[in-house]
DNA sequence: TCTTGAAGCTATAGCAGCTAGAGACATTAA
DNA sequence: TTAATGTCTCTAGCTGCTATAGCTTCAAGA
């Protein structure tokens, strides 16, 4: 049995963290040590590990949460857990486009400030005027 | 002058945002009309989309809130703004990374699944697994 | 055995960066 | 003039944690 500092240490996930996910119930309740400290079974650390590993790739808890259910019943079609997968695929297709696009505009920022005065300085300039942007569609969910 | 909805079209932030721009301090106060409400002129034009785009860039508004102080004050050296946008290629290119990694996995694990039941499908065991990762080195940040 | 320091507990509040809702007032087009 | 739309303030909520306070429990050394 693992306390939650060892557990902590094994999966990666910071304590706190790891209450957290058992107070919104994406982890059952711990079984508790005779002074009250939560203690884990092998079971449970694969679980978190499940869920460390998911978050990695990007899973929303909500997604994690669906994924756990699907796994927790393992004996119909796979095709919602490929579903989720999939959908996180092409998220992840959309913002490797977009970060591309804002790594190439910020190293033309950057080649283009070498030690002038703000006033002449490009940096500010390409941030505030959108015409100059390398991207023509950046979309609002490129903020995230 | 623009009524915050004009505003919130021509720079594609949402009218809420744009308070909780104002709120925050990163817009200076509006004026505003007879019948209290907001005005802008195009010099808040220009700088909401200045915060747009930085936003867009992947900038905190933190990161803005500087920048913007260094445009109000423009007879200084840039490195300080090139330094920030630096600092940001930085955090992008690393993210990029990991994106990529990420995608590779997503491919793999969709690639797996066709259609089988869950307890034959490596989309759950793939996220259970940290040794069937590709990456051997996501770090804790890869959770962005 | 005692002690001390780390690790654990609960509860609450806070963070970024918005977003949504309620209920009232302002403006505009037909 | 009236109806629809826009705007106002205020409050609360969202995700996914993280930090703090004040307490208890545990483990290892003297």
């Amino acid at each position: 049995m693992l306390t939650i500092g060892k557990l902590s240490v094994s999966t990666g996930v910071k304590v706190p963290t790891i209450r957290y996910y058992e107070q919104i119930g994406l982890l059952p309740e711990a079984e508790r040590s005779a002074g009250n400290q939560r203690l884990y079974d092998r079971k449970a650390l694969e679980r978190l590990a499940f869920i460390r590993h998911a978050r990695e790739l990007g899973f929303s808890l909500e997604a994690i949460r669906d994924l756990l259910s699907l796994s927790d019943n393992p004996d119909q079609p796979c095709s919602a857990a490929d579903a989720i997968a999939r959908a996180q695929l092409i998220e992840v297709e959309s913002r490797l486009a977009r970060l591309a696009a804002l790594k190439a505009e910020l190293e033309r920022m950057v080649v283009q400030c070498d030690g002038n005065r703000i006033a002449d300085c490009r940096v500010i300039e390409v941030l505030g005027d959108h015409s100059l942007c390398i991207t023509d569609h950046v979309t609002e969910d490129a903020i995230h």
